[in-house]
DNA sequence: TAAGGGACTATTTTT
DNA sequence: TAGTCCCTTA
């Protein structure tokens, strides 16, 4: 876990260019560089790019090689805006790296004047990796090559004067955020139940991500929150974070903007400066960074965006798919160049693949293909609940694994983490080594946070909201009426809460034992302040977890993971070392949450399908393909058809993540939350081409069809019969003439169920059901099974008895669909082969 | 002030 | 089911 620490990632000291303006210094070339070179942007470079547009005796030519006609096509097009539509697979982050290589191999323009823009710190990372793998040293020399968000640091730290913050503002997170709003709403006596701070801050977010400040929210909208007030609460958040020197995630762009738009000579600076311009994923940009983006564009109209419209997962956080399917208007005369051919999947699971995304409107139309094998068939395997579908999946691991499969090239990707249980579970069983990718953050974590919170205070006392934190962490007795004084006084004198809390010392007004407490508090502080100047801060920082009794906190407490805390927090201490100080460790960790590390040897990867893009495995388990589950029914409530789309493109990245093997599951019962409930297949599901696709036994799967009922709790079930089991297939005649018996006939998909209603109506015929019988199956090619097969033998007031549900009444027949109230489980839709005659 | 019980609520997640 | 958060009680 701790081989490359989750933060073991050093950078620049964000203040190294603070002072001085490193405009026009142009980063020392590196002395292996075999073509003369022409002065960046001069005549001489544009005339032999012109003349000998990245021919083979182009300088560094090399990195061209191997390159398929589009993308080169992408990388040479250095001039005007370009947009590259790039599938799964097609090379995107070769295009990029190669582009930016091919620019500074050029001699376009110095590094340090291109912006290449990531949305994660991994990305970036890889980036700079792939760059450096072409260009050598060079690219240290690219400052500009980061996140929207640490780009956004800095050049705010350099302007921070001219939109009222002080050069050392202090980045907040998510958690600071939400107890300031807190407080906030506290102040202004609104009912937190019905209001709570989260969505408060998830309101904010997205204005903030529109674009929005305070004054520009639509004024229906900044109603909306607590009868009124939201939009005064915005205001107020926003005084507040000026007041503490702060900023939030969304500041960074939004305040970037104001700097910008404010203020043409910065605006012209950074137009001279950036020449290239540069941006990975596209499609996840939201309306705030599009017009960061937008105006820093206008410079030298050199800019490429890389996307693929087919794969944005996340419009819920405020990506605007429109960005890139606007791309053409935003930038008149934009080239736009369609990677289409696919370097990853075999035929079967592209083909699989691209039908699904078909059913998308919307979309700017891209067709991959691949020229390898076709390779195995996406298989479709139902199970009859999550637990054997985990087993199911569990099995087929071994499987592959007896076959020399490495278990790192293997990942289960789930659309939620309730999901990701069941497999551990069963791989604990099994002795399987997984690790489940996501998770709590390291950073996230509440000791690691409490630790940060104190040396937040040494480095900057005016940081109230970690001062609050900590005061009374590890317990020393300074509860809510001593901070709640704390406070009072500091808003009263107007000042931060320390330098308050050393005046309440020194005064009467505290308790006695309150006032002794508080003041070895705010004299260790001091103390340890001064200890900054002389003492490497890794050091200093064990001192202060010591002194503090943080450390003793956790060695004191019994509970299981009191041990793991610990580790964390050494962990947290090793990985201080690389940094030059304590400031520039604090800066990295606001804004470098991503934990990766843990390598930790051949174990399967289970994670989420959002987390799963830009990955890729030999084999691909994707389980839980349920109506309501996938697509999930949230979505499809809340965000009706465009929620569908993106579900839809969730599907398609998942498919798109295998190489050779993609193998997707569904489940006809699954406790969700504590709570039984029963399922229908995706629709996802037919959404597959058929040719592509092959429905497969659950192999795990004694609880359906291994004729070993029982053994894993169920008891006989009618399902075990031979009749449905019977067989390798289920093209017998009787089958086929029982299913055919079923088509044509329509039913009211509607009508409250659970699963339904969302504005699609499910009643189309399904090649997949829930019933034990229409598990689909290949009959001459076709895949079929219908959920609204043949009418119930069930009618209202019936009693019925359901393996997991127990006994219940049926209150309305739909199709194969009841809708039964169980005695204990409550009211249910049940697909009626799954339960029988009480 | 601090621990323990009851109510409540459950996507997706980066920075 | 399980984790969190708030409120009550000692």
């Amino acid at each position: 876990m701790t081989a490359s620490g989750p933060l073991a990632d050093p950078r620049k000291q964000p203040h190294d260019s603070a002072g001085g303006d490193d405009f026009d210094i142009p980063f020392d070339l590196p002395a292996d560089t075999s073509a003369p070179r022409p002065r960046p942007g001069g005549i001489a470079a544009r005339a032999a790019a012109l003349a000998n547009p990245g021919g083979p005796s182009s300088p560094g030519g090399a990195y061209l090689d191997g390159l398929n006609p589009e993308q080169r096509a992408a990388v040479e097009a250095t001039e005007g805006p370009v947009l590259v539509l790039a599938g799964a697979g097609t090379g995107k982050t070769r295009v990029l790296t190669t582009r930016i290589a091919h620019i500074l191999s050029l001699g376009r323009a110095w590094p340090s004047q291109i912006l290449a823009v990531t949305f994660t710190n991994k990305a970036a990372r890889e980036m700079k990796e792939r760059i450096g793998a072409m260009v050598g040293e060079q690219v240290e020399g690219m400052p500009w090559l980061g996140t929207f968000h640490s780009i956004g640091v800095r050049m705010l730290r350099r302007h921070a004067e001219l939109v009222g913050l002080k050069s050392g503002f202090t980045i907040l997170d998510t958690d600071d955020q939400i107890r300031l709003l807190k407080q906030l709403l506290q102040a202004e006596n609104i009912d937190e139940k019905r209001w709570p701070a989260r969505l408060l801050a998830n309101t904010i977010d997205g204005w903030k991500n529109r674009g929005l400040s305070p004054q520009q929210v639509p004024a229906g909208e900044g109603a909306a929150f607590a009868n009124g007030r939201g939009q005064k609460l915005y205001t107020d958040y926003q005084a507040r974070l000026k007041a503490l020197n702060a900023v939030d995630f969304g500041d960074l762009l939004l305040e970037s903007i104001r700097l910008l738009r404010e203020n043409p000579d910065v605006l012209a600076d950074y137009h001279r400066r950036f020449r290239y311009i540069l941006v990975d994923e596209y499609q996840d940009t939201n309306v705030a960074q599009y017009l960061w983006l937008r105006l820093l564009a206008q410079g030298s109209h050199n800019v490429c965006c890389v996307g693929d419209d087919d794969q944005s997962i996340y419009g819920w956080r405020g990506a605007e798919v429109d960005n890139i399917l606007r791309f053409e208007s935003d930038f008149p005369g934009a080239k736009v160049i369609r990677l289409e051919r696919n370097y990853r999947s075999t035929g079967h699971i592209l083909g699989a693949a691209a039908h699904l995304i078909t059913h998308n409107e919307g979309r700017l139309g891209k067709t991959l293909f691949s020229e390898g094998e076709s390779g195995e068939k996406v298989t479709v395997t139902g199970a009859w609940d999550s637990q054997e579908e985990a087993r199911a999946i569990g099995e087929e691991i071994e499987q592959l694994q007896h076959h020399s499969h490495a278990l790192s090239q293997i990942a289960i990707l789930v659309r939620a983490s309730f999901q990701m249980r069941e497999f551990e579970d069963r791989f604990v069983t099994l002795g399987l080594n997984y690790r489940v990718i996501g998770g709590p953050r390291f950073y996230e974590r509440a000791e690691i946070r409490d630790a940060l919170a104190y040396l937040r205070v040494i480095a900057s006392p005016t940081d109230d909201l970690a001062f609050e934190r900590i005061v009374n962490v590890p317990k020393r007795g300074l509860g809510d009426a001593a901070l709640r004084q704390i406070h009072e006084h500091a808003r009263a004198m107007g000042l931060p809460l320390v330098e308050a809390a050393r005046q309440l010392v020194g005064s009467e007004a505290l308790k006695p034992k309150v006032r002794l407490t508080l003041r070895d508090l705010v004299g260790a502080f001091d103390r340890w302040r001064e200890q900054m100047a002389n003492m490497p801060h890794h050091e200093l920082a064990e001192i202060v977890l010591d002194e503090s009794g943080y450390t003793e906190m956790w060695q004191k407490d019994r509970s299981a993971d009191a041990a793991g805390r610990l580790e964390n927090l050494k962990e947290l201490v090793r990985s201080m070392e690389p940094f030059e100080n304590l400031v520039g460790f604090l800066e990295h960790i606001s804004l470098v949450m991503d934990a990766e590390g843990a390598g930790g040897g051949d174990a399967v990867n289970i994670m989420t399908l959002h987390s799963a893009k830009g990955l890729e495995f030999d084999t691909v388990f994707l389980p839980g393909w349920e109506e309501g589950v996938f697509p999930n029914q949230r979505a499809l409530d809340e965000q009706g058809r465009a929620g569908l789309e993106e579900e839809r493109r969730l599907a398609y990245v998942g498919i798109t993540r295998a190489r050779r093997r993609a193998k997707v599951f569904f489940a006809s019962n699954r406790r969700i939350h504590g709570l039984w409930q029963s399922s229908v297949p995706s629709r996802f599901l037919d959404e597959l081409s058929e040719k592509d696709v092959e429905v497969t036994e659950s192999r795990g799967g004694s609880g359906w069809g291994g004729g070993q009922s029982g053994r894993y709790g169920y008891g006989p079930s009618r399902f075990d019969e031979a009749q449905t089991f019977g067989g390798s297939s289920y093209s017998t005649p009787g089958w086929q003439r029982a299913q055919n018996a079923g088509r044509g006939e329509s039913h009211s998909g509607g009508g409250g169920g659970r699963f339904s209603d969302s504005g699609f109506s499910d009643n189309r015929p399904s090649r997949y059901a829930a019933t034990s019988a229409a598990r689909g199956r290949v009959i001459e090619g076709e895949l079929i099974a219908r959920s609204s097969g043949s009418p119930s033998a069930f009618k209202r007031g019936d009693r019925v008895f359901h393996q997991k549900f127990g006994y219940g009444e049926v209150m309305t027949v739909e199709g194969n669909k009841l809708t039964v109230q169980f005695d204990k489980a409550g009211e249910k839709k049940v697909v009626d082969s799954f339960v029988q005659a009480a």
